[in-house]
RNA sequence: GCGCCUGUAGCUCAGCGGAUUAGAGCAUCUGACUACGGAUCAGAGGGUCGGGAGUUCGAAUCUCUCCAGGCGCGCCA
């Protein structure tokens, strides 16, 4: 309903102007920026919208809140543009202006949805189709190089994926970049110990498989944690891999495809598209930030290392604490590459991706880093005009103990593991539902079913969480196919399907609707809310409210198609009613599509 | 110690500064299959929104403070 809802904000900072130029007539207090105060009702008796301005104008017109919100009505009620899409207005309360559209409004809206493959949601570029698609990079995944992806990278590659296809439907050019971390010490770790324990897997491709890459990866850690000799040479190696030493080059890219090829396995099975631009990417522009953060006399040399200082940063005995920038071996670090890569992306084309809007998924024990880097690129000016960074932080994901599942020591659940035995619960619930049921069905059916299904929970499970907060990640929770989850979303879409299986064609051309239960209003009135919800995941990427909205709509289709018939409902009822049952399944797909989960016609 | 985040029903969580009953789901209890798939629907019980103060006509929401938990805090990313 946003196109009403502006369309009423127009009519009502009309009738507020008027409103406040018949009390208190004076200069100042016209063409100012006002806020009608339009928001949606918060119950549904009380209507669509509700306006609130009435109270907050009180004190400043020094009149009763209700006396202003009569004249705000009676100046609504003179505009007939208005009179013709919402009933007579309420008022309520001490003067809340209570909005009603009206039923053939609706319906218009709903017709219009019927013609319109986007459901309402406008293209970024609708009203001025001439400009330049804007772009938008959305940073996520981002595993690491000779590490096996685990449970941690299932929130930041989900999130991102459904954000990136958000922002894609809404008509960005999304760039969906997969920093890998393909350049840090725990390069020059891994590359010092191979050397003594395994040099073939420097030399020859896939010498190794990538589980004993990872045990190596964490003898070399514990060694580098430990041994200080070792710790130094693996340092020195990554200034060499970082100078562009050839062989330590080859060993490198050895390595990297190596896991390439084991994570390109797990985005094919969770139909996630990333292009790889790992850190090692921002290599050739490394030295230039250092060089410019030193023109602008930004850096400071402390015990060796070149580092930026900035206000109200302190590290544990009250020290100031630095970012830095350029450690005292000549080697970069994380900041370095972050502040690199962050030029890059608003750099214009073709040395430069000529972004406007930069979001980065990652874990939120990052923000305090991220926060750094931004003020450092802004200190630096580095971030354009009407441009936006964001850190999209997302929560720990906690074991049964409520604690941090660690990445580094080795007590990780492999996430290929995770996907598999959660499509071996759907399945096996799967089984003996169809036991239950007596029902028959093809193996193939069973698979792809399973799959769906134990990948959709999966996925959102996550999803649906406000990514902010720690997630305890429990199997049966998960899994659990009751209640606010996939299945109960791809349920109300297969009860669809199976109307129209039954004979109900969808096809609707919907130019004679009719309706007359309340639950048809209330699914009518869900519907037209998929526009809004859109419009909010866009603005705040959270995409638990769409999961939100998603299941709400369920819900409401749900006591709709309990409580009223459709197929044995007689015309124009019947026509209408599936209009509705075709809405709301083009509503669920497109809004499932947009959080990349599965979708199935039976199960 | 400092910084960031979190604290809402037994459990998992929503909640956009607004209306005498703060919402879902799970779990518990009670109903509904001669039905378009019951993986559903109708209903019940269950809350000092961590504590306290402040701003406001109005606070779960904004500010401050305290308490509890998590994460981070110099050359890992």
């Amino acid at each position: 309903m946003l196109n009403l809802y502006k369309t009423l904000r127009k009519q009502l900072l009309v009738a507020i102007e008027k409103t406040i130029q018949d009390i208190a007539p004076s200069p100042q207090s016209s063409g100012r920026a006002l806020d009608p105060q339009l928001v949606a009702a918060s119950k549904p008796e009380f209507g669509d919208f509700q306006v609130n301005i009435a109270l907050s104008l009180a004190k400043e017109l020094k009149q009763s809140p209700h006396g202003i919100a009569m004249r705000i009505v009676e100046n609504l009620n003179i505009d007939q543009d208005f009179s013709a899409l919402c009933n007579a207005p309420q008022i309520a309360g001490p003067g809340f202006i209570n909005l009603r559209i009206k039923n053939q409004c609706l319906v218009a809206e709903i017709q219009a949805r019927i013609k319109d493959k986007r459901l309402g949601v406008p293209l970024i570029n609708s009203e001025t189709p001439d400009a330049i698609t804007p772009t938008v990079v959305v940073d996520f995944s981002s595993p690491n190089i000779a590490k096996e992806m685990h449970v941690g990278h299932l929130r930041s590659t989900i999130i991102g994926d459904s954000l990136a296809r958000v922002l894609e439907f809404r008509g960005y050019s999304v760039l969906r970049i997969n920093h890998v971390g393909d350049w840090g010490t725990q390069f020059g770790m891994l590359i010092t110990h191979l050397k003594e324990v395994a040099p073939e897997a420097l030399e020859t491709a896939n010498a190794v498989d990538l589980g004993d890459l990872v045990t190596f990866y964490r003898e070399a850690k514990q060694r580098f944690d430990t041994d200080a000799v070792f710790q130094t040479t693996s340092r020195d190696e990554v200034v060499k891999l970082q100078r562009g030493d050839p062989l330590a080059k080859k060993a490198w890219e050895l390595l990297c495809e190596q896991s390439r090829q084991e994570f390109k396995k797990i985005y094919d099975y969770l139909d996630v598209k990333l292009s790889e631009r790992g850190e090692s990417f921002y290599n050739p522009y490394l030295q230039n930030v250092v060089d410019d953060l030193n023109k602008k006399g930004m850096l400071v040399t402390d015990e060796g290392a070149k580092c930026v200082f900035l206000d109200g940063m302190y590290g544990k005995s009250g020290k100031p604490l630095p970012i830095i920038i350029q450690k005292s071996n000549g080697g970069f670090n994380y900041a370095t590459t972050d502040l690199a890569a962050l030029r890059y992306r608003f750099a214009t084309p073709p040395e430069g991706d000529g972004a406007c809007r930069l979001i980065y998924v990652t874990d939120a024990g990052q923000s305090n880093h991220f926060q750094g880097v931004f003020q450092v690129a802004k200190l630096a000016n580095w971030i354009p005009k009407a441009s936006r960074v964001e850190h999209v932080p997302f929560g720990l994901v906690q074991g049964e103990d409520g604690k941090k599942l660690k990445t580094r020591s080795g007590d990780t659940i492999r996430l290929r593991d995770l996907l598999d035995e959660a499509i071996d619960r759907a399945e096996a619930d799967l089984r003996r539902r169809l036991k239950e049921e007596s029902r028959e069905e093809t193996e193939v059916f069973i698979t792809r079913v399973s799959k769906a299904v134990g990948l959709a929970a999966v996925k959102y499970a996550d999803l649906s969480q406000n990514r902010v907060t720690n997630y305890q990640f429990s199997f049966d929770r998960m899994l659990s196919l009751q209640g606010n989850t996939a299945p109960y979303l791809l349920y109300a879409l297969v009860r669809i399907a199976g109307i129209s299986r039954k004979g109900g064609s969808l096809d609707i051309q919907g130019s004679s609707l009719e309706f007359k239960e309340p639950q048809e209003w209330a699914l009518i009135r869900e519907l037209l809310r998929f526009d809004e919800t859109i419009a909010e995941v866009e603005e705040e990427l959270l995409p638990n409210r769409l999961c939100n909205y998603l299941f709400e709509l369920s819900q409401v289709f749900n006591r709709f198609y309990d409580q009223v018939p459709v197929l044995k409902a007689s015309q124009p009822y019947r026509d209408s009613r599936l209009a509705l049952c075709r809405l709301t399944a083009d509503t669920l797909k497109l809004g499932m599509s947009l959080l990349g989960l599965p979708i199935l016609e039976r199960m």
